[in-house]
Parts: structure tokens; sequence; C-alpha cells
DNA sequence: ATATACCCGACTAAAATAGTCAAGTTTTTG
DNA sequence: CAAAAACTTGACTATTTTAGTCGGGTATAT
């Protein structure tokens, strides 16, 4: 029961956009360059947060990316979301009265799955990337 | 992030053998039929639950397994730390002061990640097998 | 102009997953 | 005793997912 590097990357470098936030856009190269993540997966990443919403883009010299919203009203969930990391623990379906595993009602555990759904979405939710940078070690 | 199938079968089969508990053994063939997953997959689960004494085995016919602790006491965690379904959701080594991602201090996500394994294990630690019967829907 | 940096789809190697298969052993019952 | 039911165990495999890379763009500041 991971997460994938995607979405755990996604959040370590919106919270690097936030320690060093300024009125300039935060490079690929830079955020990089200072979280140790590959140049090309971030581009990745990034076309995704984008096609969400989380950050825009400037193009051309002294480019990069900036946050839309401000750390504080960020949610985790919804970086999550742009990566398609559902936090969906098991294949039953959630709303349909039928066909868990095949069978014709609910399976014997069903409920619990979603309760454990619930459970991790709402500690999602609840975070804002601003909630990260509180208490932080100081990095090299 | 999703639970994989064998921690999933492994809950619903003990769930199964919570219900249809008895001063027999249950066989792996019943489970089967009623939960629908195939024996051969519910072999190779048993075989860690026995290993981890989740559940203990009666040979022969009319064998089956017996839950090793009532339903009451047996905590969700249990099972899954049995198919060394670790709750882990990140590659970050939980202890140790260094080597995030590469880096020589924690990587600023760090505490963030603990703190989600901390919240999800905490759910399973304080589910027993016996909660999940409570409500449940009738079955065919 | 040209270097920098974003844009975007396609591709791929490696790992994990979700099983199956084969070849047993043990025990009950007729 | 023989046979069938049921557990035992390691090995094997097809499929899917993951974690990236590659190549060829486009936009813009200097």
């Amino acid at each position: 029961m991971k997460l994938n590097t995607k979405s755990r990357y996604a959040v370590m470098a919106l919270a690097d956009m936030a320690v060093f936030s300024s009125d300039n856009a935060v490079s690929l190269r830079d955020i990089s360059l200072r979280q140790g993540i590959s140049i090309l997966y971030l581009e990745q990443i990034f076309l995704r947060l984008k096609k969400n919403n989380i950050v825009k883009s400037v193009r051309g010299i002294n480019g990069g990316y900036i946050l839309v919203k401000s750390p504080k009203e960020l949610k985790i969930s919804d970086i999550l979301l742009a990566l398609d990391q559902k936090v969906k623990t098991i294949g039953c379906k959630k709303d349909s009265k039928k066909s868990c595993n095949g069978k014709s009602t609910k399976c014997i555990t069903h409920n619990f799955w979603d309760e454990l759904d619930i459970h991790i979405n709402s500690f999602f939710e609840n975070k804002k990337l601003s909630d990260l940078l509180k208490n932080r070690e100081v990095r090299i």
C-alpha cells in the first residue's frame, strides 16, 4: 500500500515551490537540483498539475511555474487528484449495490473498505501544503 | 494507492470464517464457493496466515482452518502484517536521519509521510475482525 | 538569433501483482 | 487398507503498473 513516486514528487516539488517562493516563477531545473528529481520526470508531473490548475506556467527565459493558490489554501487532496492517485483501496465499486468480486451482493467487507477510504481521504482533505512547512528541519 | 488482493481476500476469508464459525474447521473449498475466490489463491494466502499464527490448520477429511484468536481479539493490522502489506506510503527510511531521495537530510515532506503512515496504521490497529460483521447486509 | 524553459505524446525496462501448476503429505472414513 | 478430502509448499508465468526516458516541438527574454 504505497503512494506512487509521481504523487510523492508532486508534493515535494510543490512544497519546494512554497519554500522558495518569490515573485518569480520557479523553474523545474531549480526544483530538480534542490530535490534530486529528474527534470524529465518533473515535466511529466507538472504537465498534470498545470492541467488541473494547481500551477500556472511562465514560458521562456526565467520562466517556470507559479502556485495558483497560496500554500494555505492548497489541499493535499487536490494535488493527489491531479495525478490520478485515487485513494481507492480496493476494487469494489463504491456505490453500486451489486458486483463485489462477481457476487450478486455487496461483499462481506465492503463497508469496511469504504470506511478506510474515507479515513484516508479525510487526512488528505484536511492537510494544506502550508502544513508541511511547519517545524521542518533545516535543509542543506 | 491500493491494497492488494491478497490482503483484501485475506480479510474477506477471515470474515467469512468468523460468520460461519462453528466447532469445526472451515475448509478453503467452502470459503472459495461463498466468497468467489480461487482455492489455489486461498491456499497461498492461508499459508501466510498460518505461518503468522492467525489460523491453525486441521488436515485430512473434514479438515480446514480455525481462527487462533476470537474475532473480537483479532486486529486487522495483524492480518495485513501476515501478508507483508506494510502500510508504508513512501520510500523514505522512517527512522534514519539521512538519505531521503539521495539527499543528505530528511526530505522536505518526510514528516508528512510519517504522519500519514501513523494515520492509516492506527485505523487498522483499532479495527477488529468482529467490527466488520456488525450491521452487515444479508448475503445470498 | 539564440539560449532557456515549458509542452506533449510515445516509448520502454523493470518490478509488482495476481494468480496457476505440480507434486506432494496427512487424516478420516468406508 | 484404500481412496478421497484437504492441507503444504515452492516454482512458475502472464499481465499490469510503475518509473521513468526520449524526441521533437513552442514560446519568450535578452
